[in-house]
Formats: structure tokens, sequence, C-alpha cells
DNA sequence: GGAACTCGCCAC
DNA sequence: AAACGTGGCGAGTTCC
């Protein structure tokens, strides 16, 4: 159990304001539209149906049926762990937490039985139909849903929302993001607003280390830290993130290697992630022709040209560049990440930024990603609590309706969304840093924007 | 018959 | 020596 208290005056303000900005939110809600959610459901249904009888005349289906006792139930993890890696005997690659045989889709994509596609399609489905549109329908009054957004749940003095979660809605699979997202509407003719800040725990993180190298990175937007890995990963000289493949590779190197680094994690992981996740490469040792294509030939091809020739071989590689990351890229980021550790161990605390201690029991990463991730928040909430106080002073007709960790959401009318982006760029960008000496680093917010009348699922970037 | 747990999966 | 942070929630299972 972790002992958590607010330490200053500054940040028990901060959450008082900010639970009155997040209530007069609530009140607000969020219009959804209520036909569309249960005719999708009901669609859902019949197409859950149609591949539940599907499945049933699968060989793997009857065999299953036959090997087990009672009625074979496809959504339950229990029996298809137990069906797969008992029953058929196949060799277990991942465990669960609790050591059983993991069936998570990346696990079971790896068996290569046609038959679970299907359950994995269903499970998709059954996630859409109950997680997202179900709740809807639940938590709606007149149409409209009132999430909660909490400021008394989260050991990082993050936020939590509830009731419906308005911070989990599906983004990344275009499919789900449609489909779930197609459901959430601005006000009659009105538009959704969504701003977000640019990568803002890594800013943050950066006022707290303060490395030269990240705040040159920071401060020249023409530099590119994930580029610059993927050179040194990959061993590619002429990197072109316009190229199709570059741009894989750097997403690799971003979210399999630096973000996971700046969290806590270690090169075996990340060999894993890039390789085998984003390269689309093989466990065990690599041939020519496999993996994602190149500008020529494959992945495969690259790596094995510049004497990689299996993922050990990676594992090797990314040891010697981890070592060279915290050693002699980010060294002051290293020996703030060490500084901050032994200061715990003192003391039995760490403050943060923004006025927050976070103590009790801790492992050494959640030391400094506690305060990171916390005052990272901390940014978007004072910037809530700002716009919410023009929005009120200004009597807006637009409407703040929620809040996703470094993103505010409103719901604006067309003849205020000129004035509303300008309060927001100036509240967010320049009113922050102002207030708050200690950020010592650019801040940038991006807007996405929904036509008018038009759900959710249709917001466009737009120039702010 | 409900509480507590596990697992999987969505977001940042 | 160890090895990725924070949540919410639905469904299934196990415990009492």
């Amino acid at each position: 159990m972790t002992s958590i208290h607010p330490l200053t005056i500054d940040a028990y303000n901060l959450f008082h304001k900010g639970i009155l900005a997040f209530a007069r939110a609530e009140r607000a809600g969020i219009r959804v539209d209520l036909d569309y959610v249960t005719r999708k459901s009901e669609e859902l249904t019949n197409k859950i149906a149609s591949l539940e009888e599907d499945l049933r005349d699968t060989k793997f289906y009857k065999k299953w049926n036959k090997m087990t006792e009672k009625e074979v139930n496809y959504n339950s993890s229990t029996q298809l762990s137990n069906f797969l890696y008992k029953e058929l005997g196949i060799k277990i690659k991942k465990e669960t937490a609790s050591g059983k045989g993991a069936t998570d889709k990346e696990t079971l994509q790896k068996l290569n039985i046609p038959e679970i596609d299907i359950i994995l399609e269903i499970r998709k489905l059954k996630k859409n139909r109950d997680t997202y549109l179900k709740p809807f329908i639940r938590e709606q009054v007149n149409g409209y849903v009132h999430p909660f957004f909490n400021l008394n749940t989260v050991v990082t003095f993050r936020s939590s929302s509830s009731n419906p979660n308005f911070q989990n809605i599906p983004k990344r699979d275009v499919e789900s993001m449609q489909l779930v997202r197609r459901a959430i509407y601005p006000r009659l003719g009105h538009q959704l607003l969504e701003a977000d800040y640019n990568s803002i725990e890594v800013k943050i993180a950066a006022c707290y280390h303060k490395d030269p190298t990240m705040l040159k990175y920071l401060h020249n937007p023409k530099s590119d830290m994930h580029g610059d890995m993927v050179k040194q990963i990959f061993m590619i000289d002429d990197f072109d993130k316009t190229l199709p493949s570059h741009k894989i590779l750097r997403d690799a190197a971003k979210n399999g290697f630096v973000f996971p680094e700046f969290y806590g994690d270690y090169y075996k992981n990340c060999a894993v992630s890039m390789a085998c996740v984003w390269g689309q490469l093989p466990q065990g040792g690599w041939k020519e022709g496999q993996g994602i294509p190149m500008v020529e030939g494959t992945l495969a091809d690259h790596m094995i040209s510049h004497g990689i020739k299996s993922l050990k071989h990676f594992e090797n590689h990314l040891e010697k560049i981890e070592k060279d990351f915290w050693e002699n890229r980010f060294p002051v980021y290293a020996t703030w990440k060490d500084r901050w550790w032994t200061l715990y161990t003192k003391k039995g605390y760490v403050d943060s930024l923004t006025g927050f201690r976070c103590g009790g029991v801790m492992r050494k990463n959640d030391v400094t990603n506690y305060s990171i991730q916390g005052s990272a928040f901390h940014c978007l909430l004072w910037a809530f609590i700002e716009i919410d106080r023009i929005m009120q002073e200004e009597k807006w007709d637009s409407r703040i309706i929620g809040q996703i960790h470094d993103a505010i959401i409103l719901d604006v009318h067309p003849d205020e969304l000129e004035h509303v982006k300008q309060v927001i760029h100036r509240v967010t960008c320049e009113d922050l840093p102002k207030a708050w000496k200690w950020i010592i680093v650019p801040l940038e917010i991006e807007m996405d924007c929904s036509p008018v009348d038009k759900s959710w699922a249709e917001k466009k970037k737009i120039e702010n």
C-alpha cells in the first residue's frame, strides 16, 4: 500500500479547483447517438452469432467439445488455456501472471490455428459491444453520458475516469475507432474539439533531469531523437522518415526502445519487440527475404548484410546501444534517475515539481515514473481549470466535456471556434510556462476538430 | 449468492 | 541483481 498526501498549498489548490472544473464538465456531459448505439449493438450481436456458428462447425471446436466435460465456453480464457496447453499439449510460450498458459491475442496468433482467428474476431466484436457501446446506453440520461473524472484514485496523482470510462475509447484500431466514436456527437449545431499536448511526458521528464542532449532535442524542431535511434539501431545512414519502411522503423525505435527505456525496460524485451513485433522477424535465426519490406530487399536482408543474423545477435547489438544510450547519449538523465532513487531510499518519499509528495513502498522505476506522470498531467489540469474559468467569465456557448491525461475535449459552437482555439493555445503553451517557472522546454498543442453535427469518428487535424 | 480474484484489452 | 509506468471494466472463475 502506498501512503500519499498532497504536500503544498499549491498542490491542494490545484486539486480543489480541478475537482470543481471537472464537475462542470461532468454536468455538461457528452451527447450520444442512442439509435445508432442500439442498432449497432444488434448488428454486432448478429455478427457474433454468425461467427459462433462458423466456429461450432470447425474440427477444432468439435474436438474441444469432445475432450471437455462441461459445455465449451470459448469466451473463457481458463477453458481455452486448459484445452490448448493441457488437452492438445501445445507448448506454453508465454505465461500469465499466475503461471498459466496465456491466451492473449498476440500469443494465440502465433499458434497458427485458423479457427482461433474466429475466436479473436468474436472477442473484438464483444469488446466493442459490451465495454464501449453498452455502457453508453446504461449510463445515458436524456441522450447524454456524464463520465466521472476522478482525482482521488491514482497513485501518481493523475486522474481516472469511470461510468463510463472516457479515457480508453478505441483510437488505434481503425475499425473499432470508427465503430465506437461514431456514437459520440457534439450538441446540435456544434462540433467536437480535442487539444492534445505533444510529447508532454518526455518534456516534463526533461524538466526534472535537465539532460542537455534531451533539452537540445526538445528545443530544436528540426532534430529527431527517434530518427537518430533508427540510424544507430538499424544501421541506416540515409534515414528518411517519409519512406514507409523507415517510418515503421522509426515507430519501432520510438515505441519499442526509446519509451520503454525511459519507463525502465531493458534491451532484451526491446529487442523482441522491435525485431519480432515491428520488424516481423522470427525469434531465432534470420533468413534472407524475411521481415518487413525495405526500399531494397527486406529487413532480414538488411540486417544480415550488417552481420546481424539472429534475434540473439540483435540482442547483443541492442545491449551495446542501451549502454551507449544511458552512458553517452543521456548521461545526465541517467544520473538523475540514480539521484532520485538515492533520495527516496533516504527520505522514503520524493516531492514532485507540482508540489505533490509520492511516498510509501515504491520500486526503483516508480520513483521517477510517478513524479513525471503526475506532473505531466498537472500541466493539462492547470490548463483545464484556466480554460474553464475563461469559459464561464466570457459566457461561452461552448463547453469543456472531458479530459484524457494530456488532452482536453470541448463541445464548441462554430462561431466561437476560432476564439476557443486561440484561448486554448495561449493558456496551454504561453500562460502555463509563465505560471510554472520550472517548465524549461517549449510546449506545443495539437488540435483535432469534427465538422458541425458530425461524430467524433470524423475529427480531423486542424491548424491552430 | 456475493466478494475477490484472474485475464484480457482499451487508453495515455 | 533486475528488468515497462498509470488506470477502468467485462466476463469467467474461485473462494467463503
